[in-house]
DNA sequence: ATTAAATTTGACCAAGTGGTCAGGTTTTGA
DNA sequence: TCAAAACCTGACCACTTGGTCAAATTTAAT
């Protein structure tokens, strides 16, 4: 089946003109390419919310296009299969994940990066809970399309963060930690308040969460983390 | 679509055969409802692990049935439609939820009690990850078949918790923490390691969780939930 | 033994499903 | 201005899907 793929390629394999050209102000206005690269992101989004709210088999690319407001041949016109733009969707997913450990570096105070590192994984949950969905459904299923990213990319920088959890044990600054355990409790944690949004939402008695749920929820995790690594956290920090 | 279920209800509607009936120790071997009994706990099976595995879209009821050794038709004489095999499998799981609950009474050790509880909800991350799947993406898609439960049963069991650690709280045992969030970020974290079982096995290098993994997730849980409350934790108690 | 109830199952169907394509329109660059 | 490239899309198709059904077989109870 997904050998059957790349079959009228010659059309759809332009250039690509990815985003990043020359000038970002004027990415979605004029200029050519531009009719491709807004309707991507049209699709990408639309693909995204269907995805999330769906899953990978109850996603049809009618929907897609629907949300999309595009017909839906023109969804095949640029991404060709349905896997090839879940895959899209995986991409843009991944890079959100791996941005926000910048934080956790040797010389920063673990307590502070700790702290910044888990409310911007919340902020995260709230702002792009779609995203946080698509990848829990992909994780659930197995990982079939991301398996190489988890196995390398992924272990990778947890690796290079174990090394800055061991230095800081090393000086004595926080106890030591299995750092798998403890990157996995605190995905776990912040991204439950995306994926587990409505039973969360049911236990407060709320349609939807409030800022200040996010915020509770923030802090209830930090305190957890800091305290279970030894180091001191004030409610009112 | 589903107003036209209960169609060929007449036949299916037999006195429910429960089997809790009256000796437990035959109740899959024979007498009469013995072959009701066994091909629906073959089609519950079946359809528990296609439903991880697949997403409730994903799932087809042939490849249930094949997994149950059954043919198709047979599957749908027996629960009528997918959708109602859907909400017969949630039904079997919720109830897995509500059970280890017990263990948190307000004349129970504080410390005790919730280091218990973490880890018996790892063991049941452990020895069903099928159910937390099914149940996450349950979740993830918005608790359509599950919003009373969440709302009512569920809301309830967290309430009367709540109790129990604000009398802990009240009695110094303890410092005072949102419940909500305290369940929360427990249940995501130990669920985490059925529904996220890929990616935990990526970053240790392994292809499937050892007993040990298990065991060490736990520790690293309850260190952080127990001191996080201002509790003692011992490595090697 | 007899009969009613329960169970089994192949064959079938209407409604989708992902994907294709030909022929059209619009945009772009020279 | 004009041709090439990019873009658009209604109509179509092969295949899958949940669900049905009638006829046959097995089981249960008297």
């Amino acid at each position: 089946m997904s050998d059957t793929v790349a079959k009228g390629s010659e059309i759809k394999d332009v250039p690509a003109k990815e985003t990043g050209d020359k000038d970002e102000a004027l990415k979605d206005d004029s200029g050519p390419g531009h009719i491709r690269v807004r309707n991507r992101a049209l699709i990408l989004a639309a693909a995204e919310e269907v995805f999330a709210t769906q899953g990978y088999r109850g996603a049809t690319t009618a929907a897609i296009a629907k949300k999309a407001g595009l017909p839906k041949a023109n969804v095949h016109y640029y991404f060709g299969t349905k896997e090839a733009l879940y895959a899209a969707v995986l991409e843009d997913i991944l890079g959100l994940w791996l941005g926000e450990l910048d934080r956790l570096t040797e010389a920063s105070d673990p307590a502070t990066a700790l702290a910044d590192y888990i409310r911007a994984k919340i902020r995260l949950s709230r702002e792009r809970p779609l995203a946080s969905k698509v990848y829990a459904n992909e994780m659930i299923r197995g990982a079939r399309h991301t398996r190489d990213f988890l196995k390398n990319e992924l272990r990778n920088l947890v690796k290079s963060k174990a090394k800055v959890l061991e230095a800081w044990a090393a000086a004595g600054k926080i106890e030591p930690v299995d750092p798998v355990h403890l990157f996995s409790v605190v995905w776990a944690a912040t991204q439950h308040y995306a994926d587990f949004e409505v039973q969360v939402g049911a236990l407060l008695g709320r349609r939807q969460l409030a800022a200040k749920d996010y915020d509770e929820a923030a802090e209830t995790i930090v305190r957890l983390v800091l305290r279970g690594l030894g180091l001191k956290y004030r409610p009112g920090e």
